[in-house]
DNA sequence: ATAGATAATCTAATCGATTAAGATTATCAA
DNA sequence: TTGATAATCTTAATCGATTAGATTATCTAT
């Protein structure tokens, strides 16, 4: 493999001269270039990135941590980011963090290493704290942790959750279960929060039986519908935290020969395309997934050139999208 | 920052001896090596990878091509890669080939400009041959090319096609149309003659009309279908290249006001978590994702660590699954 | 005591691209 | 023709880790 060196000598010019051809940040006389430039075909250079990366002393990959790969609500924002990094020439290294279960959490590693050149993470928990304040060139997307000064981006988790159950009980629904992501995400906390907060406003007892938790998979929304429907008097309506649970509840309600939404209404949270997909289709909160993805790699990109980001906490609406999964309750 | 000398002043030893320590490459007296590691620690030393693949001309990180970021099939062939990886200490890098529309198709540069070790195409076309040629370090992912000696992992399409298609038959459908994921798509083409046996072994004449091309996406699914549906004499059976196509079959006649399996029977390709969260569920064809994921790495490792590897060729079989989505036909 | 073997460690070069500092050349005005 | 200025190019150092080859220390056998 050719390198400067062997292009500068069939240039008959010096390294330095390549590099500048390379790099363009200096100028150089066009007739030299030419010479430079056909050398590098002839020898069918190609700058060898490991070198430009040392003495650059910065790599450009971008490290996004997904927290399940499962979960295609994630491949939604991570369309996002790429767009972006694509603009910036960023690549895009990935890690599942379900595949560290138990396991220290060493995704800090990549950036003391210099192996990446920052770290977007989708989600985080608050266990994950710690090991962030420290850090510059970290982005939070889809979550926010309290009390960090940690750029971040997400929908506001609260309110939207707060609208559905404002939906269902404007639907006369007056006994709604929640099953929540994870009761120890935060994500999914705003959100049953938001849950509660419109059942307490709406002068609701909370039924704790009706508050399950599932960890954001169809499988759990399944198990969690299961249980739900194993009560005395179970719920005339369900709201799962994200759709893939929503999913699942629809299809734990049809294998008991029951309907949605005549007989169960069910919400979902994220309107991923699974969504549409599912029949009955999904009433669910529309995440922008795509810009929450757009906006986390934009301030990573501020963060690594050291520019200033203007509004460090970025919250987005998220939309209320009524389609076929619930129905007004005829006690 | 810390780096090997400053280890090595502390330390009162050489960087040579600091380097033996941390690649334990070479052995160290336990006295020295404990005052190399207190030194470490003292100066929170953390080693520079990028520094390290330099000296080591090589980088760990593998490119993984994903055809289309919103097919959640290729997720799962991406766990099995992540897991294979994770055990071999490689990092994954994504990137997008819809994002990359029009534009020259580059990803071999990353190779030559060694800022990856390896490239994992999932899914190719024609037009990548005459790149992928001449390079070693590429690995197919469910599919093939045709005369090139690059090792790839794919499922029998053509015989899983085929056997899906004879269970139509033997459902007494006739009439059976097939969505293909693209004409010039070569594990498609390959359901397609697949298909194509099927029927002409039964003695049935094809009808063109009934062959439709998608893209394997479900918006192209609901698309297709639409079409097929305003056909004269539409189809009994719509065969789809893909679950998310024929979630989207689904989706397209249901809106339509018909049921399936009851007036159409539908069936589909790949058997993700999709097939089974859709109503009524869908009869398709496993694909065993997660095993050509960890295959692909495990060849990838192969290519790298220079070892020969035993069945350039591998080729799983596809499982026909049958759920609630086809029925027989009483013409 | 000494040569020879072995183990532990060090010195200095190396990977390939970039760049600061300095040298050289070209250009122009006086 | 000289001096000033700008344009262009070169030399050599640099990024941080690794390693071939040299050196030193330690031990064994004679």
């Amino acid at each position: 493999m050719a390198n400067v060196k062997d292009v500068a000598k069939r240039a008959e010019v010096s390294t330095a001269t390549v590099s500048r051809v390379l790099t363009g940040r200096n100028k150089v006389n066009e007739e030299t270039k030419q010479k430079v430039l056909a050398a590098m075909k002839e020898l069918n250079y190609q700058p060898n990135y490991l070198g430009k990366q040392l003495r650059e002393l910065r790599s450009n990959n971008i490290l996004v941590v997904v927290p399940d790969f499962g979960n295609t609500f994630f491949y939604e924002v991570l369309q996002g980011i790429e767009i972006q990094a694509l603009e910036h020439h960023y690549e895009i290294l990935i890690k599942n963090m379900k595949n560290k279960e138990g396991e220290n959490l060493d995704y800090f590693k990549y950036l003391h290493q210099k192996q990446v050149a920052g770290i977007i993470m989708l989600t985080v928990g608050e266990k994950e704290k710690l090991e962030i304040i420290g850090n510059d060139r970290v982005v939070i997307a889809t979550s926010h942790l309290k009390g960090v000064d940690i750029p971040s981006i997400h929908v506001d988790n609260e309110k939207s959750a707060y609208k559905m159950t404002n939906y269902l009980l404007a639907l006369n629904h007056r006994k709604i279960a929640f099953i929540s992501g994870g009761f120890d995400t935060i994500s999914s906390s705003n959100r049953l929060i938001g849950f509660q907060k419109a059942l307490k406003e709406y002068g609701l007892e909370m039924n704790p039986q009706y508050i399950r938790e599932g960890d954001y998979s169809f499988e759990s929304g399944i198990r969690e519908a299961n249980n739900l429907l194993e009560l005395d008097t179970p719920p005339t309506a369900i709201f799962a935290a994200s759709d893939h649970m929503a999913a699942g509840v629809i299809k734990s309600i049809q294998r008991k020969g029951l309907r949605v939404p005549d007989d169960i209404s069910v919400a979902g949270f994220d309107d991923i395309e699974l969504a549409s997909a599912v029949t009955p289709e999904l009433t669910t909160i529309s995440q922008p997934a795509f810009q929450i993805g757009e906006h986390a790699m934009d301030m990573m990109h501020q963060l690594i050139t050291g520019k200033k980001i203007q509004n460090k906490r970025r919250i987005v609406e998220g939309k209320l999208i009524i389609r076929e999964s619930c129905k007004i309750y005829k006690g």
